[in-house]
DNA sequence: TCAATACTACAACAATAATTGAAATATTCA
DNA sequence: TGAATATTTCAATTATTGTTGTAGTATTGA
């Protein structure tokens, strides 16, 4: 991963609302929601919704399809598995006893999305 | 973990110079780094580099240590633990199946740091 | 086609963060 | 004690982000 996506993700999760909905998209799986369900839910006016979604999706945490004249969002959740191993590079380097399971967080919920590229109908 | 903790470090990490330095001390584990050191190896200013360990700090994503007139940083790894299992609460909630190992990532690296308001000597 | 709906793009302003240099504090060692 | 070293604090400047309203695009369905 490069530094820059990475700082991109964090940058990204860094606000309260931006925050709120992915932790929000991440229990809505597979289905996802709406762009309109987010701003009910949270409460927060769409034009400033759209900012936020925008963010987060340029930083490649969530994956938009057009549905009719809906746009849904869903979460990836693998992108963040791969900040994490991206954080933990040579994590303790040289010191293996000290450093035993942290990149045993794996693949779960690869799943839930297919690639980015590509979001499931 | 409350919402606020969360934003904090994830506002930490979104500084490149502060995610370097976040890298580097979990290189350099239960060892860790002295500020002057952290300055000369990712070539900053040590004005600079002090208003950046202490946004780290005080997200506790650091520990830091005094040692004579210098100052040891190290990395805080469990709370990132702690994070990565807030951002993954009621993950695909109610379809289990599909979110099976999200959360093992777990303690790997508990050892290096005590809790951090006690560190290390 | 026309009105209604869902959402986004743009522009202006307000708020917040990053960087730097100069000065302050605290420790070491002669 | 006094000079040197390590680091932080403060204040000023610059740069970046967040929020809001208005206007625009695209889709639906009568």
């Amino acid at each position: 991963m490069e530094k820059q996506t990475a700082t991109q993700i964090f940058e990204s999760l860094s606000s309260g609302i931006r925050l709120d909905v992915y932790r929000l998209l991440i229990r809505f799986g597979k289905t996802g929601l709406v762009a309109g369900e987010i701003a009910s839910t949270l409460n927060v006016p769409p034009t400033n919704l759209s900012f936020h979604l925008k963010a987060l999706t340029q930083a490649g945490l969530l994956a938009v399809e057009q549905e009719g004249r809906f746009q849904r969002y869903r979460a990836n959740i693998p992108l963040m598995l791969d900040l994490i191993a991206y954080l933990t590079e040579e994590c303790c380097s040289g010191r293996p006893e000290e450093c035993a399971d942290f990149r045993s967080a794996s693949s779960c919920c690869n799943d839930i999305l297919p690639p980015l590229s590509t979001p499931s109908t």
